[in-house]
DNA sequence: GGCTATTGTTCAGTGCACCAACGAATTGCG
DNA sequence: CGCAATTCGTTGGTGCACTGAACAATAGCC
């Protein structure tokens, strides 16, 4: 015996909420946009000609994976990657027009799957509920790189 | 313009709680066992013999998934697999003796691990994030198979 | 008893996510 | 100026996760 009760371990119980997402979102917003891909154009909507490493930092991805995923974004011709003239280390990221179209497309639709995938709680709930999970978020990643004390606002 | 603030859509929230855990059971935890193995190992721990749609019924973990982690838990000695003599179709599990210790010795860790996880939340509000994380993701994975009733309490 | 359904497992393919290590470009210090 | 350190990107390796398809064994029906 001695097994554990996985209901009270929040991993375990982020893991099944992705998921339960995941599959939402493939029914409700789009099967070729992934939800990462769609965090990354819209990082890029609101502030185009990042390179991936601010991307990698508005969206919260791992560098490699930030590759990966603005390949494929790349390759489907939503985005435009070109090579910084002034400092050619960095790739400089632009949504094409179709991307912006896509983007535009799924913000609405994001929107309806969210309200959806709340839909059990009430309202104040999920205003609670977000709360919750941004803090302990935020301070999870703060463990990581104990730096700036730049204010979150 | 017109980009979305991705603070407020749960799908991300979730996927930065999960990095964050992760990088989290890591260091605190385990580097060679995972989290979603550890799941797997306590469900045999729980209820040695299952097959592995039954593991996956109790982790929900898609099929092909709980193949994988059983794969790499049996290949490190952690867990026995054996045909059921009287089903050809199914693999009963049941954790090694080293499985059990792992178990054992993990247990604790990821007690102290939560502990972590959660510290900026207070007691009460622990219960509330809890309570709200498994009302949200019970609910989403209704929506995909809407079948027994059963009371979950 | 024999054929079809169903059920349990596996395999192939895609995508996310991490780390560690490397190469190229730039920055900064002596 | 010149070389070391830093920074950005890529690559390789591992693991999780899903879908869809193939396969094998059993169960059920006529």
């Amino acid at each position: 015996m001695a097994a554990v009760d996985l209901s009270t371990h929040p991993g375990h119980l982020a893991r099944r909420l992705q998921q339960a997402h995941h599959l939402l979102w493939n029914t409700m917003v789009s099967e070729e946009i992934t939800s990462p891909q769609f965090a990354v154009l819209n990082a890029l909507v609101a502030e185009p000609g990042l390179d991936q490493r601010g991307v990698g930092e508005r969206v919260l991805l791992d560098r490699s994976t930030v590759a990966d995923v603005i390949g494929r974004l790349t390759r489907r011709g939503l985005l435009d990657k070109v090579r910084d003239p002034q400092d050619g280390r960095r790739a400089l990221l632009r949504p094409t027009a179709e991307g912006k179209r896509v983007h535009r497309r799924l913000t609405t639709r994001t929107a309806r799957m969210n309200q959806v995938f709340l839909a059990p709680l009430g309202d104040e709930e999920r205003a609670v509920f977000l709360g919750l999970m941004r803090r302990v978020a935020d301070a999870a990643e703060r463990l990581r790189d104990p730096l700036a004390e730049t204010v979150t606002r």
